[in-house]
DNA sequence: TCTATATCACCC
DNA sequence: AAACGGGTGATATAGA
């Protein structure tokens, strides 16, 4: 199948508007659809929109729809209760890969003026717009919500029909450059972010209420407690009052090229070394680093983190949620705030070492194909390729021998993943904590160890720079620039192969019905009642997997998965004490609460 | 007082 | 010239 737009019978194309609050479903306030053969346009307000059973567009494989930033559609779709399209072109998607440049955000926003949004896209192609404040003052119309009058309807509708009118003239302006087979794939990638959109990641909205609530008197009772020098002021760190006691007490400390203090955690650790006074200091600032950064989470009334998971954001077509809104953007910690509602259960499934193992299938190497078929733990099994770890190991059950060459395993690991993003010797040196000869050894003995990969890898960089771009089997691709880094080339492949089968899995995933929370990068967290959670996770799995196996045609990935069931909660062994630590000091300032108000004679007023 | 920049910390 | 990939976002200080 080859479609191009020829083959449609109808091409639709739509905008809703609609009132997005934090954490909530899209409340659609009115839909304008605009179909191109026939002319025809629909204009539905909210209250028609609600007594539609079904989307009055045709959802069949002969209508196209074309939107931009087509998953906030199939949101007000969903929220509606419609079926979703079966063929979609996303001109946002379409745009992004088009100008999908390896520039810095700079660069990238003295080329792209207006940005990326419709208005961005469509002064790219020349075509004249509203401008982007009468956008705004639409928006801020929209937003306002509640109940508009005849006038403000008519604005609206209006506002929401010029979008159309700009959406169906860069679609015309785009048609031409769009490639057809692959952008239907992106498109029915939105639908599927919909999907996950929607139903969102349950959380423990009491836990973090409460949480939320009490930050402050948590962040300042960690200050009072430990700040013996006084460098806080209030909740603040002041840099002037650090550099005071160091000269106080008569230290020395790294400046940056800036000439201002270098005040990284690794020059702490370090310096404490030499000084263990300053170790509360270090401490305070690695708590409060830690603390940063949720409560902003979009919680809705429903107790659902539900975010904007951006699609196509990155260079290599990763989404990009923003982390104070999405709960897996903040520290691991913040995911204890996810728990499974009574008698449901959620299972976090990730591919196995989802970029070695594109590297090695996608480059043919042996050693690594041989060491990811081996069924053993990837880094042991190259390991014992490279030389690093014994071969006796391999005879060892699995997790025996990950205790047992459990440094050797760390150093590899961390050799084999950095040589792929073009880690120095210096870099991981410092990383493993080795000398820099020892952490050259490392780095050479895995590239000797897997030449196939290195010579691909190689190939695939020079290539690059040659014809100026670098693409997936399935046409994401990057436009490279004569300043693209070498090291961001070395590990585009990996990452935007992964990020493929990704889409492919999310597809497949939420067309089956499987419920879907969110995508992370390289995993996916599914929801099901307790008693299907097994099956669920297992056919999670398959569909991963034959998701990979299309991206790198044939050989296929595997997965782990880990399951929780009510009142567990999605926690890592490694962020458990902090957030234990954390709900302590919750306990803590509860129990002051209460003693505070049952203080004798609050209750003792008649109640009137 | 507001904004821009640099730096840092977190995620995969 | 540098050499740790792709990101978001908070914070402190410098600068307008």
């Amino acid at each position: 199948m080859n479609p191009t737009p020829d083959e449609f019978r109808e091409i639709w194309v739509l905008d809703f508007e609609f009132v997005a609050n934090p954490g909530e479903r899209a409340n659609p306030v009115c839909l304008v659809a605009h179909e191109l053969r026939s002319g025809r346009t629909l204009r539905l307000w909210r209250d028609e929109l609600r007594a539609l059973k079904e989307s009055p567009i045709p959802t069949g494989p002969g209508s196209l729809h074309v939107a931009f930033f087509a998953s906030a559609e199939w949101g007000c779709y969903l929220a509606l209760g419609w079926r979703l399209p079966e063929r979609i072109v996303d001109l946002f998607a379409e745009h992004r890969l088009a100008t999908n440049y390896a520039l810095g955000k700079d660069h990238r926003r003295a080329l792209l003026p207006l940005g990326d949004g419709l208005l961005g896209a469509a002064a790219l192609h020349g075509l004249d717009v509203m401008t982007a404040v009468e956008k705004d003052s639409c928006r801020d119309l929209i937003i306002a919500g509640g109940s508009w009058n005849a006038e403000e309807r008519i604005r609206i509708l209006e506002y929401c029909e010029s979008d159309v009118d700009t959406t169906s003239r860069l679609f015309n302006a785009m048609a031409p450059g769009i490639d057809w087979p692959r952008a239907l794939i992106r498109g029915r990638f939105t639908a599927a972010v919909a999907r996950m959109e929607a139903r969102g990641v349950p959380i423990d909205r009491d836990t973090f209420n409460r949480l939320r609530e009490r930050w402050n008197p948590i962040k300042l009772k960690i200050i009072a407690e430990m700040d013996r020098f006084k460098v806080y002021d209030g909740p603040s760190f002041r840099e002037e009052r650090f550099s005071r006691v160091l000269t106080e007490l008569g230290i020395r400390w790294p400046r940056l090229p800036s000439g201002r203090l270098n005040l990284g955690e690794e020059t702490f650790k370090t310096m404490v070394g030499f000084h263990p006074e300053l170790a509360p200091i270090r401490k305070i600032r690695q708590l409060l680093a830690e603390t940063r950064l949720f409560k902003d989470l979009a919680i809705g009334s429903d107790g659902r983190n539900r975010a904007m998971l951006s699609p196509f954001g990155t260079a290599t077509g990763r989404n990009t949620p923003g982390n104070a809104k999405f709960i897996f953007g903040p520290s691991a910690w913040v995911r204890g705030l996810i728990q499974p509602r009574p008698g449901m259960a959620l299972a976090y499934v990730d591919y196995s070492s989802q970029e070695f193992g594109i590297a090695g299938y996608l480059a043919q190497d042996r050693a690594m194909m041989e060491s990811y078929e081996s069924g053993r733990d990837v880094y042991l099994a190259f390991g014992a390729r490279v030389g690093i770890i014994p071969a006796e190991a391999m005879e060892l059950e699995t997790e025996i021998a990950k205790a047992r060459f459990k440094t050797e395993r760390k150093q590899l690991k961390a050799a084999t993943l950095g040589s792929q993003y073009g880690l120095q010797a210096e870099g991981l040196a410092r990383q493993i904590g080795r000398s820099v000869t020892e952490a050259a050894d490392l780095l050479e003995a895995i590239k000797r160890a897997s030449p196939g990969y290195w010579r691909w890898s190689d190939g695939a960089v020079r290539l690059a720079m040659l014809t100026g771009r670098i693409h997936t089997c399935l046409g994401w691709r990057t436009i490279t620039h004569r300043d693209t880094k070498p090291t961001s080339l070395l590990n585009w492949p990996l990452q935007a192969h992964g990020s493929e089968m990704m889409r492919l899995a999310s597809c497949q995933l939420t067309e089956e019905g499987i419920g879907v929370c969110c995508p992370i990068h390289d995993a996916f967290l599914i929801e099901a009642p307790a008693d299907e959670i097994d099956r669920a996770t297992a056919r999670t799995r398959e569909i991963m997997a034959e998701a990979s196996g299309i991206v790198l045609g044939g050989p296929t990935l595997r997965s782990d998965a880990e399951v929780v069931r009510f009142p567990g909660r999605l926690l890592d062994g490694d962020s458990r004490p902090f957030w234990e630590r954390l709900t302590g000091y919750l306990h803590e300032l509860d129990e002051s609460t209460t003693q505070a108000i049952v203080k004798p004679g609050l209750f003792s007023c008649p109640n009137p």
